[in-house]
DNA sequence: AGCCAGGCCAAGC
DNA sequence: GCTTGGCATGGC
């Protein structure tokens, strides 16, 4: 199984190309940009997320400094474009704390999952694309992706079971995680949608559960 | 013009 | 434990 999900992404590799996620602008606090990033993007598109992170630079405020402290109500009005701004401005302010009040070598899976609106797959990505720990980030794409090619037999198996799944099969490299979880995403949200794009995908002669 | 997006939580079985 | 509804915006 490890060669066939490294061929996978090699595939996907030679495809698409390194992505060398995660993608931030220019002369930002890269960390801040991640972790924030992370949140704003639950259940939402990315060009929305873009527009929320412009409007976090333009003022200034992209830094864990200035958003455990901001006003509430502020935080709401500049991440408006990401959607479910109630909540995702309650969970940046508390990420912020966290960062601020820890040092970011000591923070741990289990403290990143206690603070709410930051579950499983957002804790992730922090860990794995801000704190380069070797956390394999399973997402609705993953699990898509695999389904179809056959890899799993159920595509509502839990984050967890799969999770443990790819993790006992492949090297906990923190590089190959990031470019591997990259990759998924850019093809499942070009490709291999919701309504598959079958005539652009190279995986069409190994993919066994076409919807 | 609906449907969906790089989830998460609380409530109900 | 698993399922469901609510949360919000903007692009296609």
């Amino acid at each position: 199984m490890r060669e066939i999900l490294l061929d996978i992404y090699k595939k996907l590799l030679d495809i698409y190309g390194f992505q060398n996620w995660w993608p931030t602008h220019e002369n930002t606090d890269k960390l801040a940009e991640i972790c924030i990033g992370t949140v704003l993007t639950q259940n939402t598109p990315w060009k929305n997320v873009e527009k929320a992170l412009d409007n976090l630079i333009s003022e200034n405020v992209l830094n864990f400094e200035s958003l455990s402290k901001i006003d509430e109500d502020r935080l709401k009005v500049l991440i408006k474009p990401a959607g479910f701004y109630n909540q995702k401005a309650k969970t940046i302010i508390e990420l912020s704390k966290l960062f601020i009040s820890k040092k970011t070598y000591e923070i741990e899976r289990e403290d990143l999952l206690k603070i709410k609106g930051i579950g499983k797959e957002t804790a992730d990505s922090i860990l794995l694309y801000g704190l380069d720990k070797p956390y394999f980030v399973v997402d609705r794409y993953t699990k898509r992706f695999f389904y179809r090619l056959g890899i799993i037999e159920n595509e509502n198996i839990s984050y967890d079971e799969l999770q443990k799944f790819i993790m006992e099969k492949i090297e906990k490299d923190v590089s190959l995680y990031k470019e591997f979880h990259a990759l998924i995403v850019v093809h499942c949200k070009d490709v291999c949608k919701s309504i598959p794009l079958c005539e652009k995908c190279v995986f069409y002669n190994q993919c066994f559960n076409l919807p």
